[in-house]
DNA sequence: ACCTCCAAAATATGATCAAATATTGGGAAG
DNA sequence: CTTCCCAATATTTGATCATATTTTGGAGGT
């Protein structure tokens, strides 16, 4: 796990003025979004004051919020790790996202522009580029940021913030699941989605994503479900 | 798997084994939850570590679990404060609220037994009680402790955690909006709630947690709306 | 009204203590 | 003589604190 590049300390480059508890929770974000930690995997505060090269108070602090999140769990014991999601919680989270993703997105189709319809189709762009190249982080982000972009314009913060809230906790998994299967027949609601927005169609767009939502769910369940075959 | 049993030796009378960052936590959360902090008041880490008697680090970590579940705001430049509600944040609590509630209740009314029925009623009975005494604490700790029991009873852990995170929001903004409207005109329609769950009538339940959800929220924005009137 | 300086508050570190897990060594049973 | 289990110990990890450093907001002077 040592990626570990730049000391960020010195040369005054990469200055960004916030503080080292925000820095660390972005970063440990992404690794559970982007499934660098994976399912089950102990997130020990030493060990990532170690591989951060940070103290142990501002580690300790991301830490908490993600916990408070969901994206890790507190494991009886003071020991934290990233949850191991079960069928029951799929369900919720399908439950959760089929009706957040198409309420953000009715709202987004009656107040999209065309300029951000067309940032929109760039990000898509990109995405099936990171498809085709199999590079699953980039499409993983790649996603990631479609659907970020899509519930910012549905310009209801707390909804989306739930909403942003779900993706945390199928993060790591997504990632195991998305490695089984392969990034090749990822089938894509997104134009569709896209067409909609700009037709201001909120229907077909709710459709659309709903679809989305399902399929990618339930890929995820289903990845999860084979607990039985072997004795 | 060792469970280890207790030799939690000596040296204490109220010991709980819960870590102090734990503690200080929950009782943070009563304070936001119940309205010991007031909407706007600042929150600031060495004011808690005089006025609950405890180190900075575990206060930081409260604070930065609350932040991260919008019970507290970072006010930009290092400063926490309790939020100001808006007239749009109410209106995106109720489009959530008027989803997840009817949602759970209905699970709930497919899985409640009759003794915990009993003790809906009889939390309900204590909430009349403090309402007839006009003890505004109370009222609103016997409030929570309703919901949040219909929630458990939905036995959907995710959902049910989402919904909790809402309460946490408009804590501190019910407390003002009770304090003004006075405990006199609460319509109660938890005894409909209840009768509902012991009738197994998911439809009656839902409909009445409804009504429930939209009354007490309509009423939490009617009082942020009236910032007109003068000239 | 603007600027300087000061106090208060937040950030961040490392040390220290406590708890939990991993290790290992001895003894009893087979 | 080997194997397995238990207990004592070692090591890892978490929790908390005291302290040093930096930043912010305001008081007071020009």
């Amino acid at each position: 796990m040592q990626q570990q590049a730049a000391n960020w300390d010195d040369a005054g480059a990469g200055e960004t003025g916030l503080p080292a508890h925000e820095l660390i929770y972005r970063r440990l974000r992404e690794m559970i979004l982007f499934g660098d930690l994976t399912p089950g995997q102990a997130v020990t505060i030493q060990g990532l004051t170690a591989e951060l090269g940070a103290g142990m108070t501002p580690v300790r602090e991301a830490i908490r919020r993600l916990t408070s999140q969901g994206a890790l769990e507190f494991q009886g014991n003071r020991r934290v790790s990233v949850p191991l999601l079960k069928a029951g919680d799929i369900d919720e989270m399908i439950v959760a996202r089929e009706w957040l993703d198409p309420y953000l997105i009715r709202r987004a189709a009656l107040a999209v522009s065309a300029d951000q319809a067309d940032h929109l189709a760039e990000i898509d762009t990109a995405l099936d580029l990171a498809i085709r190249r199999g590079d699953l982080r980039a499409y993983l982000k790649g996603n990631y940021e479609f659907h970020m972009m899509l519930y910012a314009l549905a310009a209801s913060p707390l909804l989306a913030e739930l909403a942003e809230g779900l993706w945390l906790r199928f993060g790591p998994s997504m990632r195991v699941v998305c490695g089984l299967m392969g990034t090749q027949n990822l089938p894509d609601n997104h134009k569709a989605a896209i067409e909609a927005l700009r037709a201001a169609d909120a229907d077909a767009a709710a459709e659309a994503i709903g679809r989305d939502v399902r399929q990618g769910m339930e890929q995820l369940r289903l990845s999860l479900e084979p607990p039985v075959a072997a004795s």
